[in-house]
RNA sequence: CGGAGCAUAGUGUCAACGGCUAGCACGAAUGGUUUGGGACCAUUUAGAUCGGGUUCGAAUCCCGAUGCUCCGACCA
């Protein structure tokens, strides 16, 4: 794309209500746009940036099987009183609503109650199971607090992946090929180093659910790390009781302040019992369907990304969830950058041409804002040391490469994650 | 939800004694000169969160509302 058509700009001075390096980041580089505490829009460059950290995970997800859908955010009242969740004080993120003719509706925070409730006439007998199925959906929470920028918001995406099992073997098998696909889209996205499975609380139905802690300042949980094997404990079960059962000892444990970027959890046949959902199992009995769900916040991975690599230049993007792949900036010659950006944008590269009609500086400040992962220049200066200046926007210093090997050299020179 | 702080152009501002035309910078616009790390000159643009009160006079003092931020509580 051209930046002189992109319609957001760099600004040089992030608002000065914004603490958090996310969103002071994000909104000067014109990524994501306020609307309000914890409501936060996002624009052309964040938008794409959300959709690659969405294409991976979708692909992940359509890897275990499970299948897409869009549930509703506008929810029924009598769908939350079947679990009694719907009582603000049993649940005091709500945000509620009601139609010109008075009846109440519930802005859905999590969906295991409509997915549970929709599946059920599908469900019949055990030839129906397993199946899953998730969503990119709208979520809305109430919080009594938003902070952090993007990362605690009341309005979010979220995918939620809710599994459907015949039994307590099956369901397990699932749950393990779920924490799986989740190191995995964690790794793709560029924070597996940082990310460690970390055990939690769970429910009436598991001794444990998992959370994917993230470590990073901006987080709000406390987790235990064990380095060597490459997971945590959560503090909220950081008990001798549960650490002899996980075999772990506080003195191999480092105490560290980490962001939930996801979490897996085993539901039993909690929501199953409530809304009736059972099937007629191979000997004509009926039996409980055993449910999972498993969420992932894509905004909050951007704002852990943002807050882990960003540098006093700007944002660094991995790979993987750049915007866009190469930023070009030409320092005169018009004519060769429009030729360059043709050649890349046709070989599949997505580029972004700063194309306006600024001076360098300007140019080098904003593409360091934006953390593209590749700057390519064209220049006099380049041109008569034999091609383009490629730099990466971890490097301190550009190399030359002819035009025609651009591509090759980015599909090859990957040193940033 | 408890506590604290803040609120001046699109953005920033530890700019302004209760009093003269609300200053400066960035941005934006026009023209010109520029072109390897946020250029320069000229001209221009645009502002007191809202509602009350005190006062001859309020951006400035008081009260209230609203919004935002931070700390805490909360956080399938």
């Amino acid at each position: 794309m051209r930046q002189s058509e992109l319609f957001t700009k760099t600004q040089k001075f992030a608002p000065k209500d914004e603490v958090s390096k996310n969103a002071q980041l994000l909104i000067r580089a014109g990524f994501v746009h306020k609307e309000m505490a914890g409501v936060y829009a996002f624009l052309p460059l964040g938008w794409r940036v959300m959709n690659k950290i969405m294409t991976i995970i979708r692909e992940e997800m359509n890897a275990l099987g499970a299948q897409e859908l869009y549930l509703t955010a506008l929810q029924r009242k009598e769908l939350w009183e079947r679990t009694d969740r719907w009582d603000d004080a049993k649940v005091d993120v709500w945000f509620k609503t009601a139609l010109k003719n008075g009846t109440e509706l519930g802005l859905g925070f999590t969906h295991e109650e409509a997915m549970t409730a929709m599946v059920k006439p599908f469900v019949t007998s055990h030839r129906s199971l397993p199946f899953s199925a998730y969503q990119f959906q709208t979520k809305f929470r109430n919080e009594t607090r938003a902070k952090s920028g993007i990362m605690r918001s009341r309005e979010f995406i979220m995918k939620d992946l809710y599994s459907f099992s015949r039994d307590a073997a099956e369901h397990e098998k699932f749950y393990e090929k779920a924490q799986a696909a989740y190191e995995r889209i964690f790794r793709r996205v560029g924070i597996g180093a940082q990310t460690y499975t970390t055990f939690a609380s769970g429910g009436t139905f598991s001794k444990y659910s998992h959370e994917y802690q993230t470590v990073c300042d901006a987080g709000e949980d406390i987790i235990y790390v064990h380095e060597g094997k490459g997971i945590a404990v959560n503090e909220e079960v950081y008990t001798d009781e549960v650490l002899a059962d996980l075999g772990l000892s506080r003195d191999e444990l480092v105490q560290k302040k980490a962001a939930e970027v996801g979490n897996v959890f085993s539901l039993g046949t909690k929501f199953s019992d409530a809304y009736d959902l059972t099937y007629t199992d191979e000997q004509g009995e009926k039996r409980a369907v055993v449910m999972g769900s498993y969420g992932i916040g894509p905004a909050r991975v951007m704002g852990v990304v943002t807050e882990l690599f960003a540098d006093e230049r700007g944002l660094v993007w991995p790979h993987s969830i750049a915007p866009f792949t190469v930023h070009l900036i030409n320092i005169g010659r018009d004519d060769d950058a429009a030729q360059l950006y043709a050649d890349l944008t046709s070989a599949g590269v997505e580029v972004l041409w700063d194309d306006r009609d600024e001076r360098p500086g300007v140019k080098f400040a904003d593409a360091d804002l934006i953390g593209c992962p590749y700057r390519v220049v064209v220049s006099d200066k380049a041109a008569a040391a034999g091609g383009v200046e490629v730099k990466q926007r971890t490097d301190e210093t550009p190399v030359t490469r002819a035009p025609k090997d651009l591509v090759a050299y980015i599909k090859n020179s990957r040193t940033q994650t």
